[in-house]
DNA sequence: ACCGTCGCCATTTTT
DNA sequence: TGGCGACGGT
């Protein structure tokens, strides 16, 4: 019964229960459903489901996991561990807080409170903001973390290195956790991290997880980091029933520390370990799986295999240019709504998918002046706005306020005339007395702030005071009503005559309602459990395919999800491939993986787009197609004989193999892009020959006479902008 | 202490 | 082009 409906690769994956296993599962094989019937398999054998852990990296997909399986073994189901790997780390920290000795009520820092605790870390050990840019450095300790490396440890290698950048790092390092333990706060990488550290520390513990989990399972195998890799085979070190599933070419997260040999590497690790692939795709029409196939192949370290599909041919696979992004959208708008009309498809069939956020506005114009409704996923995120963050901000000091960073963000919202120099001087005294800045108001007096301040800081010392009294007897939605009531937040918005007053008044409302959703559902429905919860909650979490409108979203949120219509846009060199990815073997691997997984999302039709001509801050530029568009083989679509298009026949392999003088930029500027009357030899497509780069092809042209400039494509791949004046070209 | 203006920087992707 | 942060004027 449970075994009915696998092919014989699902079947045995889910039959082999004891010992090692790794899933190649390919795009659309079945994946969730291996996972889910091993598990309910394991189950149905008499495993206690108490003894089971599943991991994944995304809540909705721990969330489907859980739901499916509860399907299939209704009363047990429930009983299995399902969690991301970020919430089971801190389910492991917050039961072992007191072992560990560790803050209880720790927080988790977002990227934006990280580089808040940065920035202060700058001021302190006097090093210039610009030099050692905030989001760099919180980069930069992140992925120390990821490769579980303390400060210690990133100084050390620095020394070695003679790398005095780095030195710098480790520096800001430290004292950012010196901070964040103060705090009583975590960041993202710390939650594994921490894990892994204070695990290895305490034998007993250790051993204790490791009887209680006897079957482990990992799914994205392929975006796991060093420090979850760790975890992981710390877990499995002694029953060694070890499952991991996985797809080496839907690695997309390298930049985030995700590491592509750890799945490349398991059957080193495992030697006596069972491989099993599934190839089979249910998803996909073979046109589609074919093209996907024929750009992924390009790369070189992969692990040998190929999905298939006996699915039937139809729909359509194309290729399209636009003139620029507001045509691209456009023609968008205007294929959705043919297809819509002509095959009788909803708008929740169509994906637009793209490289850059950036991307999504001209989109957003061209969808909207069709009226054809969209969701755009990512972007906009509710948890970041300014408001919802200043009444989150809130909550956290009252669950914790040792949390210096939110104490300094509301405590002068609303205003309480506190300004900077008193909250320099508080930060100077509570720096110099080791306590927080909530704790070091009881202590001051008209010495170290002026009367004003003083009174102030008293107010909002007492109004916190009573939030925290109200913390064991009103649930979280009750503290919150008074929260944005008692602190005067929402009157403030109400009696404003800002534009945005009204909407941001709204979204507090829906904070509310949130809460109250949470609380209605969640088994842990206290302060702590809501802003571990929240932390914790990615884009693509709260997104469901239901309502009838159009998804926008980046490549990296398409991975796990399919569509019936699928667009990729801005397939353009520099774009798509990105930035200078091209000329890195390793980073043009990635991108090409990227966009591996946009074209298997696709279940009939799959358009895929680039634009001539697109606007970059401001700034137009004339493109190249990317070569994934060759690549799936669409060249003599991308070859005519009109000037652009001579473009399209940009020498790609030379350009490939990073020259020593190749021009990185594969953009053209056009600074004057109107034409003035031309009485000059050259012209778009004549080929010219230069004295140093050679033979090449003009491809565009401005200004005239002493001022015509010249833009020409030369044949080892490079662009040049010349002067036609100085250039000492001759036509040939 | 608060508000406005100016200038700089950015766009890769985010649990 | 737009958003954010620093700085200076009141």
């Amino acid at each position: 019964m449970l075994l009915k409906n696998l092919n014989p690769s699902q079947k045995e994956a889910v039959l082999h229960t004891e010992g090692p296993l790794i899933i190649f599962a390919g795009a659309g094989t079945g994946k969730t459903r291996v996972i889910t019937h091993r598990v309910a398999y394991l189950v149905s054998k008499g495993v206690n489901p108490y003894n089971i852990l599943a991991v994944t990296f995304t809540n909705k997909a721990a969330g489907e996991m859980k739901k499916r399986i509860e399907e299939i073994v209704p009363d047990k189901g429930g009983d299995v561990r399902i969690s991301t790997f970020h919430s089971f780390c801190t389910y492991i920290l917050s039961a072992e807080a007191s072992a560990f000795g560790i803050n209880p009520d720790f927080l988790i820092y977002d990227m934006a409170e990280q580089a808040k605790v940065v920035k202060e870390c700058l001021t302190e050990l006097g090093l210039d903001e610009k030099k050692y840019k905030p989001s760099w450095v919180v980069n930069r300790i992140s992925r120390a973390k990821d490769e579980l490396n303390l400060p210690l440890d990133v100084e050390a290698k620095a020394l070695a290195d003679g790398d005095f950048y780095q030195q710098i790092i480790a520096k800001i390092y430290r004292l950012y956790q010196e901070k964040l333990e103060r705090y009583g706060a975590l960041d993202f990488g710390d939650l594994i991290m921490q894990t892994v550290l204070k695990l290895q520390e305490h034998a007993d513990i250790l051993a204790k997880y490791r009887e209680k989990f006897k079957y482990i399972l990992v799914d994205e195998y392929q975006d796991t980091n060093h420090a979850q890799y760790t975890l992981t085979q710390m877990l499995a070190e002694k029953h060694k029933n070890i499952c991991v599933v996985g797809d080496d070419d839907q690695s997309i997260y390298s930049w985030r520390g995700a590491d592509i040999n750890n799945i490349l590497e398991f059957e080193k690790d495992y030697p006596d370990c069972k491989t099993v692939k599934l190839e089979e795709n249910y998803r996909s029409t073979p046109k589609i799986l074919s093209m996907a196939w024929s750009v992924i192949k390009n790369n070189n370290d992969r692990v040998d295999k190929r999905i298939w599909t006996q699915n039937g041919e139809k729909g359509e696979v194309s290729v399209f240019r636009s003139l620029n992004e507001n045509d691209e959208a456009a023609r968008i708008a205007g294929m959705i709504l043919d297809n819509k009309e002509n095959f009788n498809h909803n708008l929740s069939d169509f994906a637009v998918f793209y490289r850059t956020n950036a991307q999504s506005r001209a989109l957003e114009d061209g969808l909207r002046r069709n009226g054809i409704p969209y969701t755009i996923v990512g972007s906009l995120k509710f948890y970041e706005r300014a408001e919802i963050k200043d009444i989150m901000a809130y909550l956290k000091l009252i669950h914790n306020p040792n949390d210096n960073v939110s104490f300094k963000r509301i405590i002068n919202i609303p205003k309480r005339g506190i300004g900077k120099t008193s909250i320099d001087k508080l930060e100077e005294f509570a720096n110099s007395k080791k306590i927080s800045l909530f704790e070091a108001i009881k202590f001051i007096d008209t010495n170290t702030v002026t009367k004003s301040s003083l009174t102030g800081l008293n107010n909002f010392r007492i109004l916190i005071k009573n939030f925290i009294n109200l913390k064991s007897v009103k649930t979280v939605r009750e503290i919150v009503e008074q929260v944005i009531t008692e602190t005067g937040y929402l009157k403030e918005l109400e009696l404003s005559d800002n534009p945005e007053a009204k909407s941001k008044a709204e979204n507090i409302q829906e904070l509310v309602s949130a809460i109250e959703d949470f609380q209605r559902r969640s088994p842990d429905n206290s302060l702590s459990g809501y802003l571990s919860q929240i932390a914790l909650v990615s884009d693509i979490d709260s997104w469901e395919n239901t309502s009838d409108k159009v998804t926008l979203m980046t490549l990296h949120l398409a991975k796990g999800l399919e569509f019936k219509n699928v667009f990729i846009v801005g397939l353009e060199e520099g774009l798509f491939p990105i930035g200078e990815s091209a000329y890195d073997q390793v980073e043009l691997q990635e991108e090409r993986r990227l966009m591996y997984v946009g074209m298997t999302r696709a279940k009939e039709n799959l358009y895929m787009s680039w634009a001539a001509e697109r606007t970059v801050f401001g700034k137009t530029k004339w493109n190249v197609p990317s070569r994934f568009l060759l690549e799936a083989g669409f060249k003599e679509q991308l070859s005519d004989t009109s000037a652009r298009n001579i473009a399209a026949n940009f020498n790609y392999a030379s350009n490939f193999s990073r020259g020593n003088e190749i021009q990185k930029n594969t953009f053209i500027d056009i600074d004057e892009p109107k034409r003035i009357k031309d009485d000059s030899p050259y012209s778009i497509g004549t080929t010219v020959s230069h004295p140093a780069f050679g033979n090449g092809k003009i491809i565009e042209k401005s200004g005239a006479g002493d001022d015509l400039k010249l833009v020409v494509l030369f044949s080892n791949g490079q662009w040049k902008k010349l002067i036609a004046k100085f250039a000492n070209l001759t036509i040939i």
